[in-house]
RNA sequence: GCGGGUGUAGCUCAGUUGGUUAGAGCGCUAGGUUGUGGCUCUAGAGGUCGCCGGUUCGAUCCCGGUCACUCGCCCCA
């Protein structure tokens, strides 16, 4: 085993990985394109205000999983843990509120130190939409369809299930919370040390805890929904009936919340039992307020994000395809060398993909034909040089023939 | 950050109850075929047995630590 081992949690992507990978982003743009949704790319690293002020100082993501650094100039930054507040701050930045609404997707490498696992990286790859400019519930239905029809679209449709839960307005939600730091405090002594923890940074994310102790006082617990305000429940109501609409199927779960604190009303998940430990594989909601904390005008946002190391874990790839012609110079003749090349050349800018071997006889050269996988060899000696022609072999029968050497890109046109 | 499992060739894995030259299959290289791939036959290269330390006459094997991977917790996509 190497001493050069790559960062912990980081992986190199080759062959069949990348091409899952591949496959996945491509299907992602082909139906974001669907939905009339605009490419974006931010830069992989903001300066760390841009997070730290966007995913609330008690996340774990910001107190305890960030990578941050000082660069040359004394500038503290820090590498993309999350795509959405790079967008938000790009939306500020450029000025984009003239151009409201505005859907964007984007994908890209995230970072965040943690402990690695299976569908877990340091480094991870995300694809991401978001919605800038609609305080409409049709922008949650809309958001919620492209990401089924993505999934769907990668054959995924039978393992996945979406959870939908509302955390209600921002007043609906600072109820529930006082009415939750109640209760649980009610039963301080009986919940799970974590959930203790919980309980003073984070008391919603008690609600989807694991622990044995705390299941039988979560499942007592004030429902989200007793909370709502009229607008809340209405907000609620409508995107529930946009997805029925659209035979979009769900299930709601009350104990549903999200990691990142900048999220408001609708909440998802789409999540699977396939990978493991991992089971969320796509997750999103509302966060109309994050703009304005940032700086920015008041403007209403909703978006997803999708790990695409967990998609790839249940994705069939297409199989490599690609028509690959293989030309073999025989002997080292320098006439028939430039004469290989050329013809290599010319079939390029015809728009074949040629492989051409840099050295070895006519037998290394054809089994390295072979196992590229190409489909014909145009093999050319001094003979055929000196009568102008070529021999084109079709490895798959082993029918060979010659060929005028000016007419090789007809026979393949 | 916490707990369990695993580290032997490029890959998948044997093996040594502690003993001198550590193996297989696949892959790779070369040759049988100096102008023809796949199949086949032959030969070859490739390993500080993850790393550091301890015990021992002797450690790839036992012990400790460490690093990495992996499964779960936490968190999240």
């Amino acid at each position: 085993m190497s001493s050069l081992q790559p960062v912990r949690g980081t992986h190199d992507l080759m062959g069949e990985d990348a091409r899952r990978h591949r496959h996945i982003v491509e299907t992602f743009r082909e139906v974001a394109e669907l939905y009339a949704f605009r490419e974006i790319a931010t830069p992989i690293f903001e300066f760390t205000d841009v997070f730290e002020r966007t995913l609330g100082d008690t996340s774990d993501v910001v107190t305890k999983e960030m990578y941050t650094f000082v660069d040359r100039g004394g500038e503290q930054l820090t590498l993309r843990p999350e795509m959405t507040a790079g967008v938000a701050r790009a939306f500020i930045s450029n000025g984009l509120a003239q151009d409201l609404p505005i859907k964007f997707f984007g994908h890209g490498p995230m970072f965040r130190y943690e402990r690695p696992q299976k569908g877990r990286m340091r480094q991870f790859h995300q694809i991401d939409a978001e919605i800038l400019g609609v305080p409409e519930p049709q922008a949650d239905i809309e958001v919620i369809a492209l990401a089924h029809h993505v999934l769907s679209a990668l054959g995924l449709g039978d393992k996945i299930t979406l959870e939908l839960n509302s955390l209600g307005d921002v007043e609906s939600r600072l109820a529930y919370r006082a009415r939750l730091i109640d209760y649980f405090s009610a039963h301080r002594a009986a919940l799970s040390e974590d959930s203790r923890m919980r309980l003073e940074r984070n008391p919603l994310r008690i609600l989807d805890s694991k622990a044995a102790e705390d299941r039988p006082i979560v499942e007592a617990a004030p429902a989200i929904a007793e909370s709502f305000n009229a607008a809340s429940r209405e907000f609620f109501d409508a995107v529930r009936r946009g997805l029925d609409a659209l035979g979009i199927g769900y299930a709601v779960n009350p104990r549903l919340v999200r990691g990142l604190d900048y999220y408001s009303h609708t909440a998802f998940e789409f999540t699977t039992t396939h990978i493991g430990a991992q089971g969320t594989v796509l997750g999103g909601g509302r966060y109309d307020g994050l703009i304005e904390t940032m700086g920015g005008p008041a403007t209403a946002g909703i978006g997803w994000a999708a790990g695409i190391e967990r998609l790839a874990l249940m994705v069939t790839p297409p199989p490599e395809s690609r028509d690959l012609i293989a030309v073999v110079p025989v002997g080292d003749d320098p006439a028939v060398q430039a004469a290989a090349l050329a013809l290599a050349n010319r079939l390029r800018r015809a728009g074949h993909a040629v492989d051409q071997g840099y050295r070895g006889n006519v037998g290394k050269r054809m089994k390295r034909a072979d196992k590229l996988g190409a489909s014909r060899a145009l093999i050319l000696g001094e003979s055929e040089l000196a009568a102008g022609i070529v021999q084109l072999r079709d490895l798959a029968t082993g029918e060979q023939r010659s060929l005028p050497l000016d007419a090789v890109e007809a026979a393949f046109a």
